[in-house]
DNA sequence: GGATAGAAAACGAACGTCCGTTATACATTG
DNA sequence: CAATGTATAACGGACGTTCGTTTTCTATCC
């Protein structure tokens, strides 16, 4: 099985901040009042970058638009070319890093048919774009559960999506017969547990100079084995 | 293997708000302007529950004190006889609960020697714990990374040392010849990372009707086939 | 090609609101 | 009637947001 470096990964699947947000300047055109598309991205870049530092140091809510401004080097007033309100940019972040998710979990799914191949490659594309965008998932896993009702059913709805693509593979594994019988929803849980602990406690696998690549390794591994443990 | 029941663990370890609650008032004799213990408690045990409850339902930044008088039926000016500040009061809910993890796994791990035994014990306690403390827990992981530096440093301590637990165990079933070879405190991280999914999604396994016990086992299940699988 | 006018973008002081906290007034009880 | 506990009211400060102004860009003309 090929393995994708993080950088080819985040090349071809245009995993970084800037392309995010150029992204979001297209789908918001006429929200944003500035003109120049590259204006408008490279500003939107600067003050998304500085609220997912400022949010991830010390909380969405505790951050000010003050603040905001002073780290992303614009004026107070002049964020406000960019975004309605701070909910809306907090919206406007969740919103993107889900979607980001699922669009890229599909792309490299694509035309892999055998279920241990689409279990490792699913891992591992879970576990590269996250790393990728480490700043946004861990922001959208702290801040989700303050949402307002409708945009917190949504994010659920995105977890759970993912957590669903998980629980088909090994549903497909067990029908062909390389798992055992476990409860294929838990199994998912499981995993997913596993692969959020890598952008939840990045600090700490850094320490221990672990990388994104042997942690794929590891998980596909431990997977593996609990799967087949009740066969 | 005995395997306790949620309520007689409970009882045990005293694993109830109040119980939590008259420890608090105890040690902090003097801070607190009320005199009698008894109706100290009480009114403790209705702030912090309703400190609990509103945290975890918009965040404690976002959270008022003019709310947290409403919700725990106290006055603005009456809570602080009871607390020094805002700030104080994450601080105490963070302090107490990791120091009540500590202590439960110490008690429920003593004079247990094989290390399978010990290894599900620990897992079952942990769970229990948590799912005695729900609340408490969902608080310390969600707010512990915006407390100040000294505190954090305090609440990773304690993260890492109840991680260092399960590593203990693993590198004495693989002394005993029970697991391969594995790097513990990968596995160790692993396990941390099925074990906490159990209080931060709560929602979703109460929806599945999973209960407690129930996923003690899978997760001792997994634990165990994963640490086979390299043998 | 430098000057200039009009548009686009950025600025930051000011506003009303609500925050955490404190001081004061009231009730309860031994 | 002290003493003790609670409720009410007030305070300064900081918040998100707005808006009149200034700066910067760009196209046009001599």
């Amino acid at each position: 099985m090929e393995r994708p470096s993080l950088e080819s990964f985040t090349a071809r699947h245009h995993l970084d901040s800037r392309s995010l947000c150029a992204q979001i300047v297209e789908a918001r055109e006429g929200t944003i009042a500035v003109r120049s598309a590259q204006a408008a991205t490279d500003n939107l870049t600067r003050i998304i970058e500085a609220t997912l530092r400022l949010a991830n140091r010390k909380g969405f809510a505790a951050m000010t638009l003050r603040e905001l401004a002073r780290e992303s080097g614009l004026s107070l007033g002049g964020l406000y070319a960019y975004i309605g309100s701070k909910d809306e940019l907090a919206r406007l972040i969740q919103a993107w890093v889900s979607r980001t998710l699922r669009r890229v979990m599909a792309s490299a799914l694509e035309g892999i048919e055998d279920s241990r191949s689409r279990l490792a490659t699913a891992i591992e594309a879970h576990l590269l774009t996250t790393e990728a965008l480490r700043e946004w998932f861990f922001f959208l896993y702290m801040e989700a559960h303050h949402l307002a009702s409708d945009e917190r059913r949504q994010a659920v709805a995105a977890e759970r999506n993912s957590e669903q693509i998980f629980a088909d593979i090994i549903r497909q594994g067990q029908a062909e017969g390389h798992y055992g019988a476990m409860n294929a929803d838990i199994a998912a849980g499981l995993v997913k547990a596993m692969l959020q602990d890598w952008y939840l406690k990045r600090h700490k696998h850094g320490e221990r100079g672990l990388n994104v690549a042997t942690y794929a390794d590891t998980v596909i591994a431990a997977t593996e084995a609990l799967l087949a443990a009740r066969a």
